[in-house]
DNA sequence: ATTCTTCCTGAATCTTTAA
DNA sequence: TTTAAAGATTCAGGAAGAA
């Protein structure tokens, strides 16, 4: 298997330094269009010359020339050993920018012959996923429509055991994060994960793999790691002393996020969620005081909110926000009181603070009312 | 704004049959390549003469042939007036193949010139994301690092407000399921959200979109829904007929066919769900003067919620809830008033309606107070 | 008109402080 | 001593301003 990541025709000097102050650099700056893709032409013709008969090509590329790179692919390859467009999908810290802020990457996935060797990685199924369509055999009636089978006796038909779903085409994983240990101060750095799936489902234990622009190596150090043979080639002698620093103690830092998901970070239930999208505000994850930020300022300053946990006393929670307000410069703060906090309302609400009782606290208190309105009424004939 | 989904070069037959029996069909089969570009190149040539000067263009392809047309796009608009790929991401019934899963379809986005109108949509920050940095100002030290800025006092300096995070270019929208009411049995029929998504960041209210392969007429529903003007065309008499009908069957007002388009791909919204828990009730579905009942009796009897609606004025909702509320033999109902929906309030409210405000209009009417007592008592000095 | 410089942003980490 | 919460930091990449 061949992966390579060519510089990009993005027209722009990479460079970067690491730790130690060493300045690694490279450029992306071409003539014309033309030269580049003779240059990329020329390496993907040896790449074909080279490959197994069973080997695969993944080509990684942003949108700046994927189309151009992909017609060189077409034409070394055959369009029919196009395999896949692989969308690695990312986040990223933001620019502004007139238009759509750029968050993916594409790989494109060109095997030799049509007897390519592919390893499926099977994912957990989609949580809507109905379980009947998973356990239970199905068959296609005379007008093609597929329905559940039945045995004679009209007992459902249990099927062979799945593996889950295949993987897809579009990969998201984390952009390595300038704060993250496992950048080495190489510009255009790729995460380990990422190559980790190309050679999974490419290669066996034993493979060659081969990077013949390896950068920081973050290839070799990824098929190191799979126990595959590995080969790097880089012209910039810097770049291969890093490569060697690198794989002698081939290190993989677990993202914290992809570890445990994204959804580890958000810990606002569907109500409170619902409550601030109804008051307007961007949510807060990681404070105690504050649950979220009113999208509008307020006499120029920012308007916290806070929504009364069931676990807080109200006059906890009126601490916390007035406190975490004060730190923030709010103008104002509110607080949503709500049924299931604990009531003891004893230290005074401070002036700055807006208190509002959750829908179903106003509820209770009107349906009361309304009820003794109604008995009064009755008393009175 | 000009949205196309031509015919692709996938050499298939598209054919899908709607409930009616009717069949809707046409060729994805070429005899060359060439011929196929010459047919889309023609037609982009005749899309940049129509369009203004702050027009854009979105072309929607799969992975059989996006090079192609994307070569034509440079050609014919510049590739300086490359603005995005788009990337549309949805998980699909999966298919043993071997390779990986295809989950994703292409939209190349070009402006006419770079004087194009574009709308930022902004969402909402990671939940990874640390509140300060997006609070608080900062500044670059002598050494290029950028740390928090302090006034004179020693306190943090706050910055100006933010919008959120501008989108990216990759989409997560889920692929039309077979079984959605919005299906009109014709093939390759995208979700109105992609559309929706598409018009509102590169036109305003009244402008024109033109969809030159509109098919079922997606482009067309969606440029209605939102207040564009716009000119389907379709060489296919059925699509056009099709078009008509999804365009004219509810023959009311325009508002109207937004409240049954919406309503045809979502019943209650997270937030109605979200209220409707909190005050305790069962969830009634199809009911247009009810969305739920309190769990507990009053009196004896039933107590139904309604919220009211965007697209209902307040007289409206009350004269709903109470109809209904009658003829479920209601002894208490409650309404929920939102700042969304029409202000309208001439009619007299039933003795046994309970009307509670939504907590935003709370939210509102409390900071509007607060902001007034602040400014007497800055004038008092 | 072109190049250079400065500024701004926020995702995801690392570091420090508090519990 | 360990863990969780809060605070600080980095950098790609556009925009706007300066040279």
């Amino acid at each position: 298997m061949v992966y390579l990541d060519p510089p990009f025709f993005s027209q722009k000097i990479q460079c970067m330094k690491d730790s130690n102050g060493i300045e690694y650099r490279f450029s992306d700056i071409w003539e014309t269009r033309g030269e580049y893709i003779e240059y990329i032409r020329i390496r993907i013709e040896e790449i074909k010359r080279v490959l197994k008969e069973t080997g695969s090509v993944f080509l990684h590329c942003d949108d700046s020339a994927s189309h151009y790179l992909r017609m060189i692919l077409d034409d070394e390859f055959g369009e029919n050993n196009f395999r896949s467009e692989i969308i690695w999908v990312y986040k990223r810290w933001s620019n502004a920018k007139k238009g759509l802020l750029p968050g993916h990457q594409t790989i494109f996935f060109y095997s030799k012959t049509s007897n390519f060797k592919f390893n499926t990685i099977y994912k957990e199924y989609s949580p809507t996923t109905n379980i009947d369509q998973i356990l239970q055999e199905r068959v296609r009636n005379s007008e093609g429509k597929a329905s559940y089978k039945y045995d004679k006796k009209g007992n459902v038909v249990i099927a062979k055991e799945k593996k889950g779903v295949p993987m897809s085409d579009v990969w998201e994983i984390p952009f390595l994060n300038p704060k993250a240990k496992e950048r080495t101060g190489y510009p255009t750095q790729k995460p380990i994960e990422l190559l980790e799936k190309i050679i999974q489902i490419s290669t066996d234990e034993g493979n060659l793999v081969l990077d013949p622009f390896c950068g920081s190596g973050t290839t070799l150090v990824a098929a190191k790691m799979l126990n595959r043979d590995f080969i790097g080639v880089d012209k910039n002698p810097s770049a291969i002393e890093l490569c060697n620093r690198r794989l002698a103690e081939p290190t993989k830092t677990v993202s914290r996020l992809l570890q445990v998901g994204v959804d580890a970070y958000r810990t606002k239930t569907d109500e409170e969620l619902a409550i601030l999208n109804m008051l307007g505000c961007d949510v807060v994850q990681r404070n105690k005081g504050i649950d979220g930020f009113l999208k509008k300022f307020y006499l120029g300053a920012p308007v916290a909110v806070k929504i009364q946990k069931s676990y807080e006393s109200f006059s906890e929670a009126i601490n916390l926000l007035n406190n975490a307000g004060k730190k923030k410069k709010c103008s104002f703060t509110v607080m949503i009181r709500t049924s299931e906090g604990l009531v003891d309302s004893e230290i005074p609400i401070p002036s700055n603070m807006i208190v509002i009782d959750g829908l179903d606290l106003q509820l209770n208190a009107s349906l009361l009312k309304a009820s003794n309105n109604y008995n009064k009424r009755l008393m009175r004939g």
